[in-house]
DNA sequence: CGGTATCCCGGCCGATACTG
DNA sequence: CAGTATCGGCCGGGATACCG
């Protein structure tokens, strides 16, 4: 997958995320924000529904889950499903799509996970070159 | 300036990012912050100066660039080679580390992209459910 | 239970100017 | 070239109240 792809100056991809007005930045963007990228992750060990999804992604508030659900729905990423019961039940699961992003990005939060230690050690060094002298 | 919270005999949660709390949760917002992603893949095909990155990532600004530069070396994830010529020459690349982290965003950033066209279906479908009517 | 509506503050981020 | 300093707008996002 090292393809550098640079076949000449004006190679410009479609969706190249790199280039500013690109509609896959929207879309990424969902993914990776602060609170799409843990909803994605909550979602894909099952279903879930409205609250138990703002359990399981702590800190997450009630506006900015429901907007990222709609986003993520809106994606093709989520899919919900609500039943016209009273009390009525929503139920949040990811669709094809949402589960192979979901894949590559817990794959990305694991790895970060088992390596926090060296971060941290980065981070001291760094602060320790940089303290005021 | 950074207090890990380690001390004490309760302070035993593991590295888990869905807990509110946790160190992991910053270091994956460096990464998958808005120019986060995008400069860890561009520094994957390559060390790159500081203008050339700036580039490549379109629509990053000076600021927000250094900013992320300087939090992304923090965290162990890029190095910065500065030779102390006149004109000045920084070069940034990543550490081992940052590319098994940018390696994993690439997959991401390649299965978006790829998939871009369902997203685009699902939000006509998802407005053209959503529309007033 | 599963949301929406509203208010409002902090800080993200762009623009500009300046430095070595 | 490679940044830092400063200002200011705007909007992300938390708190609260309310609705079906």
């Amino acid at each position: 997958m090292e393809e550098t792809g640079e076949s000449g100056p004006d190679a410009a991809l479609p969706f190249d995320v790199f280039s500013k007005q690109c509609v896959s930045r929207g879309t990424l963007e969902h993914i990776t924000g602060r609170w799409g990228g843990l909803t994605l992750g909550a979602l894909y060990e099952g279903s879930l529904r409205f609250n138990a999804l703002r359990r399981r992604v702590d800190g997450v508030s009630e506006k900015m889950l429901s907007q990222t659900l709609h986003a993520l729905e809106r994606d093709g990423l989520v899919h919900r499903e609500a039943q016209p019961t009273n009390p009525p039940r929503v139920d949040y699961e990811l669709t094809a799509l949402g589960r192979q992003v979901a894949e590559r990005l817990l794959g990305l939060i694991g790895l970060v996970e088992s390596r926090m230690s060296e971060v941290l050690v980065a981070r001291e060094r760094y602060d320790r070159a940089h303290e005021t002298h």
